[in-house]
Formats: C-alpha cells, sequence, structure tokens
DNA sequence: GTTCCGCATGAATCGATAG
DNA sequence: ACTATCGATTCATGCGGAA
C-alpha cells in the first residue's frame, strides 16, 4: 500500500525514491537525487560536542561551514513551494549563548534561503538543573525557510479547537491526544450538534508547547513526534515527499508514514538507521546505492 | 521616602540622581551620567516602522546604527555586575523575518557585551489570528547582556509553584516518609531529603508565560508590568538603580518602585514622559537638566 | 478498570579536578 | 594557560506495579 505510493510519478516531476532509510552523509547522499523533488525537509540536525561519540560532534566555530554544503543539497532538492524546518538551539559555551545559530541564519539567507519564520518549540519537561547564572534551558527554535514567498501551507490541517480543551488536553499535541479529540469532536457533532454550534475551531500561533518523550523503553527520540507531525500536516498533502537528512532515531519518518506522506530518511549512524528501518518496516540501504533516475 | 533613597551614596560609588523620568534621547541624556551607576536595564525599544508617529520609526536597514551610540553608553553606565535586557522582536517585512535582531546581537557582542541568555516571552492571552503565510507571532525575545560572567542574581526571588504531580507528592509527605528520610541522613546513606521537605517552590525556566495588557491604549508598546517586574526581582535587590531608556508609558519604573527599587526612565516622547511622571507622582524633567556629581 | 505512587531518565550546564 | 573529564544539581514525564 504505502509502497504503491512509490511507483507514482507527478506531472513535471521526476521520480524519486521513497520510503527509504539511506545510510550516509547526506552532503553526498543528496547529490544522486533530481532537483526540486522534496516538498518538506523537517531535521534537527547534529548539536554542537552533543553526541560525539555517534556524530563525532561539530565544534561551534565551525558549525556554519558544516552546514552550508549540506543545505546547498537541500536548496537544490527542495522544490520551489517546499518549505525547510530547522529545529536547533545553541549551547551556553563558557557562560554565554553561542553565536552559531544566528550566524547559520545569515549565513542561509546568503545561501538563497528566505527566514520565513521562527517557531518556538516550548519543552514542558527540559532537563533540570540549577546554575549559579541561568535557569533551565525550556525551548528550541523551529527556524523556518523557503525559497520562494509562495509556498505550500495548509494552516486549517493544525486547527485547535478553542474552549475548555485549549486550556488543558490540547496543550500537548501528541499523536494519540489529537486523534482521540478528533473522534471526539466528529461523534459529538453526530450525536450532540448543539454543543458545537457556534464553538469555532481556532488557528493555533508560533509557539509549540510539547514535552520531551524521555521515559520511552527504547531510544528516546530527543524530538517528540508530535512536532515533524505537525509541520508536515501545515506544509504537505499526501503522498508528498518529507525528508529529514539528519534522521536519528527516525522520528520524522514515523510520523510522515502516519500521516500516509513519502518520506526519506538519511543518517550516517548505522545503528539508527537499522532502527528506524525497523520501526518502519523497511530495509537500510548503503548511501552508494545509485536511483535509477 | 522614596525620595530618601535618592541621597544615599554607596562606598566607592558616585551618586546618580534616581527616582526621575527625563525627558530626551537616551543617547544625549545619559551622558552626564556617572559610569557604572546602574544596576539594570529594562528596556523595550521603538521597534520598526512601528509607533512611526511617535518615535519617527527607525528603519529596520538602519537599526543597529541607530541603536550602537546609544547601547555604548548602556555599557558605560551598567555596573560591573549589571545586567541589560533588551526585550525585542524582528518583524516580518515582505514575507521574511528580518534579520536586524541577530545582527544587533552580533554588533552588542563585538562592542563589548556578553550574549548570556534568551528568555522567551510566551504572549499567551492574545487571539488567534492568520496571514496567508503565517499564524500570529505569539513571543518574543527578551535578551539578556552582561558586562561580566560573574553578574548580580536572585534566583529564588522568582521561583515558581512546583508541577502538579510533585506537589501532590510533597503534601501527601507522610511522618513514616519524614522518618525514614532523617534516619537516612542521620545513618549518612541515602541523598539529603531535607532539601524537599517543605519546599513547594521550583526554579523557573528562560520561557516567561505573561499574558499582555491589552487595556493600554496609550501606548502602542504593551509591556506588561509583569516582565520588568520580573527581571527586577531576579536581577536587582531593594534600593538598586533601574535604568529604562526607552520608557515609554512608564511600565518599567512603575514595577521598579512598587519593588522599592530606584529607577530611572528616559524618553524622547514628552507626552509619554509627562504620562509616566503623573502616574509615579513625579515631575518630568527635560534631558538638558544637569546633575550636581 | 481506575487512580495513585515510585522511579528512571533526559540534545543541560557549571565548577572543580586532572593531564 | 588551556583542554578534557566528572560530579552535583534539578524537575516534568511516562511507564509499570500497587491499592
Amino acid at each position: 500500500m504505502q509502497r504503491s505510493t512509490n511507483k507514482r510519478i507527478m506531472a513535471g516531476e521526476m521520480e524519486v525514491p521513497t520510503n527509504k532509510i539511506i545510510c550516509g552523509d547526506c552532503a553526498a547522499v543528496l547529490q544522486s537525487f533530481p532537483d526540486e523533488c522534496v516538498d518538506l525537509i523537517v531535521t534537527s540536525p547534529p548539536y554542537v560536542e552533543c553526541r560525539k561519540k555517534t556524530y563525532g560532534g561539530i565544534h561551534p566555530d565551525h558549525y556554519v561551514d558544516w552546514f552550508l554544503p549540506r543545505s546547498q543539497e537541500f536548496l537544490r532538492v527542495l522544490k520551489r513551494t517546499g518549505t525547510f524546518i530547522l529545529n536547533i538551539k545553541e549551547k551556553a559555551i563558557n557562560g554565554e549563548r553561542h553565536t552559531y545559530v544566528i550566524e547559520l541564519i545569515m549565513a542561509l539567507r546568503k545561501q538563497g534561503w528566505l527566514w520565513t519564520e521562527e517557531f518556538v518549540w516550548h519543552k514542558k519537561n527540559c532537563y533540570p538543573g540549577k546554575w549559579p547564572n541561568r535557569f533551565r534551558d525550556a525551548w528550541e527554535r523551529c527556524l523556518q525557510f523557503n525559497k520562494a514567498k509562495k509556498f505550500k501551507m495548509f494552516q486549517e490541517s493544525v486547527m485547535v479547537p478553542m474552549g475548555e480543551w485549549r486550556k488543558s488536553r490540547l496543550r500537548k499535541l501528541s499523536a494519540t491526544d489529537r486523534q482521540r479529540d478528533e473522534s471526539r469532536v466528529r461523534s459529538g457533532f453526530g450525536k450532540n450538534i448543539s454543543n458545537w454550534l457556534g464553538r469555532e475551531m481556532a488557528y493555533p500561533t508560533n509557539v509549540l508547547h510539547l514535552a520531551t518523550e524521555c521515559g520511552n523503553k527504547n531510544h528516546s527520540a530527543a524530538f517528540p513526534l508530535a512536532l515533524p507531525e505537525w509541520f508536515i500536516r501545515l506544509f504537505t498533502e499526501k503522498h508528498d515527499v518529507v525528508l529529514d537528512p539528519f534522521l536519528g532515531s527516525g522520528t520524522t519518518a514515523v510520523a510522515a508514514k502516519h500521516l500516509e506522506r513519502r518520506y526519506i530518511g538519511i543518517d550516517t549512524n548505522r545503528v539508527y538507521c537499522e532502527m528506524a528501518a525497523k520501526k518502519l518496516g523497511e530495509v537500510a540501504v548503503q548511501g552508494s546505492f545509485k536511483w535509477s533516475i
């Protein structure tokens, strides 16, 4: 079923291999991709110095130089109407916020991207700790970049009901919660319309309140499922192509599959690739694999 | 009473005239101030193009150049252990977020400031709105700058009630639990639970959830009283000097007075100065006034 | 079946200690 | 002096077992 979308060829669009996890450096892997074949890029790149063991850790002073060749490929493979969402947060180094993220914003604009928006992901359950000179860091940036001023956006797909639910349940936008709410809304319409007459749906803001998923038995996703899910709903339709060039444990691909989008996940780490592929019922392939396009 | 603090001369500190509203451009007014006489600067500068009628509106492309001479004076009058909080948010211009704010961060660092932290002020009560390409902007930056790595900070003064789970757990901490913990402590095993006994407050994060005050129709920059209040409690003690060089309707000064700090407010707009002075029971003075120091 | 409680676990940061 | 490693600090969350 899911595979069948793989065979679809859109009008005026080259075929792109989808629903694949590819092991390799996205800088190299993406070179075999055709131009403008991706509708949405959602990713959380390796952070500075973190995960030194798995990714080698990028030094903050070299972060922009490391990133730009890769974002150059993102720019090429993204459709004109596509969107690039970059989840990132600068670290506090030596008592000061490092500037590599805002330098990256400037550099990406110079590369040709439009810096369209900056969403705030408010991490309700951030890492604890107390220091003499700062509090816990409870937010991350979700930077939105586009190639053109006109991009695809489906604002209605992320609307939330107004009223009591907005205060409590809908603050958490997790997949199960959302599904439950939607079913309740629909059944509510059927059974008791009067409760819903006059009740409106509201558009969200550019602040997202999501808790990190930390207690999971398996490997923790630094990135809650609801985060890519929200952007995928906002910026794509069914069967659109969603790329995560720094896939990690595979959260973006899982969200895309769940929402019946096509996914492409790339990661340098074989263990993560295989973990993600397993989650998705796919087989991870080598980055050296050449697509017949 | 409040005036009497005006006469206080701290050890090793020149006298600074306080509890005054001064009408003039802070670039000029501050030149008559001694070095290192201010403990905290909290301000929300004129935004780009907004408030064109009252402030003349600064063009985004010239914003950094306009700001730097003023921040140079801020740097001079601020004490070594003082803090500068800059509430600002870049506008979306021509479908894109303008970069003058992040350029300003880079420029301020070059000027000698440390970019210590970036707080997010989440404006939570506003009605959701929608544009074709974006949602309502529900957050602003509160950039923290310092002169030195060691600065005054009173974290206990802004603690918040703990999460529901822990609160209920602590409330139900029974006598046996308490006894067990105490015996553990005495025997030298286990953690020091006494830190948690009787504690119902937790340290906050760098995300501030404050509602905007919508009733303030006279001044377009609706800066809720709670915002300067929070930073004043966090970074100053009683009788410390709080400066707002772009005072607007006077919210920072009101917050400082309320918390028994000394205030200095500066604004170019005479109407705002008089409005603020009236609120504070003071008389606005001309910027040309020379302090006898 | 609910509700409640115990517990492990985080894309963290700083300061001290060691090489 | 400068870098690398380690321990201490801290709290929202979800899971699993208990009441």
